[in-house]
DNA sequence: CTTCCATGAGAAAACGATTTCTCAACCGTG
DNA sequence: CACGGTTGAGAAATCGTTTTCTCATGGAAG
């Protein structure tokens, strides 16, 4: 006569198998030693009304409902998209779900999205580049148990997650310098993202271990369009003898790529270029791209690794920073006899 | 003395305002009329407390807790990373959430994701494209409400929302047949997936739209991976007098086109090769990869649409299938005078 | 043979909101 | 002036679990 027919409930079950609610919860739960014939009662009960908990309830009263969120300023790219994967598959394994919030690339929004976020899950994980630190450290306050990704952060009971990118920079000039490259380009990344203000520094450090080399920073981006609207500058920028260009990431460079191929300049014959993050199309470019290598899926795991201690009530403040690992292809290569030279 | 502060809860509310938790759950939630002193006073003991209502009672009581669930065989797949990106905004615009699951590849685990993640749901945007229908149509009964993406289904009550395959494949074929292509090779996805059924059924279409025509299918699969190690076949099929490639989707004519160019085929001289999504990637490509636009932010947004009509009590069967369009770049051209025969 | 503890199961109290009842006050109408 | 119908606010029921109390039972130790 119900509407809808009423879903069942522990208390179904209790009455089904002729125990006591309590008896159904613990048998369910594994709690304390109970009669095998009541837990075999109630297994009976619950297969027989196709009984399933809600989790609704549960979370009321345990105060947890298994589910983190995951914070990233933009999906569409690979470098949050393998993070998420990883960080996805990690957290099933153990039974947790990832509730994702694409602040659309909007910092003044993260922080909103973020504590909303927090309401519904147990932990965030905190990619946030453009948040000045200060707000940064507050906002972890707020939202803890919590995981910062691709930044250091400097706050008590919050581990982060990163690439050294200052050292994946300056291994990345390692190798060009070895190719003889003495003046080269830097394609920059949003001047408000942190992994970008990382990136500089790591080239300031290689200038010091090359008092020979010469860098050129130029404006760029975070995204395809942005690498081939730079390749006027960076034609430029040759034409006053620079012989590589290293993108901000691995779409910059591709997309520099594409355009350099389109004015007919030689890569690396005129030019040679580098990415960064290897994302899986740098491999399948022609010239395919020599970048530096950050494992996006381990790093997922990792901060689930974290994240799960953090949440179990433990204390682990053990940063992680990956060394990107230089994966050397045909977009670079010595640099040719006769360039270089800055014409008179 | 209490460990921790025990959270604010509507009791502390009322109590600090001097009225009823009723008053306090009105007026929070705009619901009949109030006093404005009430209101007001309500208002400022929450400011006062820094009172925030709990989502787990909110979703035990009245039964949803404005989150939805989303299943993707593959995070990485740029289009299902398109529709997710669209969903999220369009969802969050109402105050949804979206909670994300990556089968990984594995159908078999398919349904048990799918149950699981629609216990902790409202409702549930379903990819699966390697489900038998049959079965797909029992599990969609189970956790409607549900929007299923990227395949058709006849089942009440279940709108879907996907993309034309037969008729963009057709469109493409017709462009290459414009070019004077009479022999041309499709590059197949995996086998069991609808969508490759569907483009296979527009291949055949085209072949009595164009008796002239020639399609040999060669096994291929849905990454860069797939369309690379396929090179040899196609070279082998070119010998025949194949003059043109369709990839099952844009990471296979990519990957295909990488390895052609390291083979020192001239593309698209020797070989005219076309792809399918038109990811990000296509037109960076060298050369610019000519595809089939699908718009996938777009697919996301009306994938919302129909969740919410049915979450909402409603019953929007309405369907939608998007007409690719056709993206041409300069992987495609004319077949050469003296390509496409057969030697003796 | 008591006494004391551990063991295990049921009764009842959280958990923190929403929503239904219930009832007083107030309005306009006959 | 009496009466039916709104209106608005508080009291209490409800959602479906987990967890704490409480208490009977049985075995071991004295």
């Amino acid at each position: 006569m119900s509407e809808r027919t009423r879903q069942v409930t522990i208390v179904d079950v209790a009455r089904h198998a002729g125990v006591s609610q309590a008896s159904v919860s613990r048998v369910l739960n594994g709690k304390a030693n109970v009669d095998p014939a009541i837990a075999g009662a109630v297994h009976a009960a619950v297969a027989e009304l196709g009984y399933e908990p809600s989790l609704a309830a549960r979370s009321l009263v345990q105060g947890r409902n298994h589910t983190i969120g995951m914070i990233v300023p933009d999906l569409e790219n690979p470098l949050f998209q393998g993070i998420l994967k990883g960080l996805t598959l990690a957290a099933d394994a153990d039974g947790y779900r990832v509730l994702v919030a694409d602040t659309d690339e909007r910092a003044e929004s993260e922080e909103a999205v973020a504590l909303e976020a927090r309401r519904r899950c147990d932990a965030l994980v905190l990619c946030a580049p453009r948040m000045p630190e200060a707000k940064l450290r507050q906002l972890v306050a707020r939202v803890a148990p919590v995981v910062v990704v691709n930044r250091s952060l400097d706050a008590a009971g919050v581990p982060w997650v990163g690439v050294d990118y200052a050292r994946g920079i300056h291994d990345l000039v390692d190798h060009l310098f070895a190719l003889g490259h003495r003046r080269i380009v830097y394609l920059a990344g949003p001047a408000s993202s942190v992994s970008n203000v990382e990136r500089e520094r790591g080239l300031a450090a290689a200038r010091e271990t090359f008092p020979a080399l010469e860098v050129e920073i130029l404006p760029g981006g975070s995204r395809l369009d942005d690498g081939a609207d730079a390749a006027g500058a960076v034609l430029a920028a040759r034409d006053r003898g620079a012989t590589a260009v290293l993108g901000f990431n691995d779409l910059v460079a591709l997309g520099l790529l594409h355009r350099l191929a389109e004015l007919g300049v030689s890569v690396p014959g005129e030019l040679s270029v580098a990415g960064f993050d290897d994302s899986p199309f740098a491999r399948y470019s022609t010239p395919p791209l020599t970048s530096m290598s950050v494992p996006r899926g381990e790093l997922g795991a990792q901060v689930w690794q974290r994240l799960a201690t953090l949440v179990a009530g433990g204390r682990s403040e053990h940063t992680l920073l990956y060394r990107p690992r230089l994966e050397v292809r045909a977009s670079t290569g010595p640099v040719r006899v006769g360039a270089g030279t800055v014409p008179a």
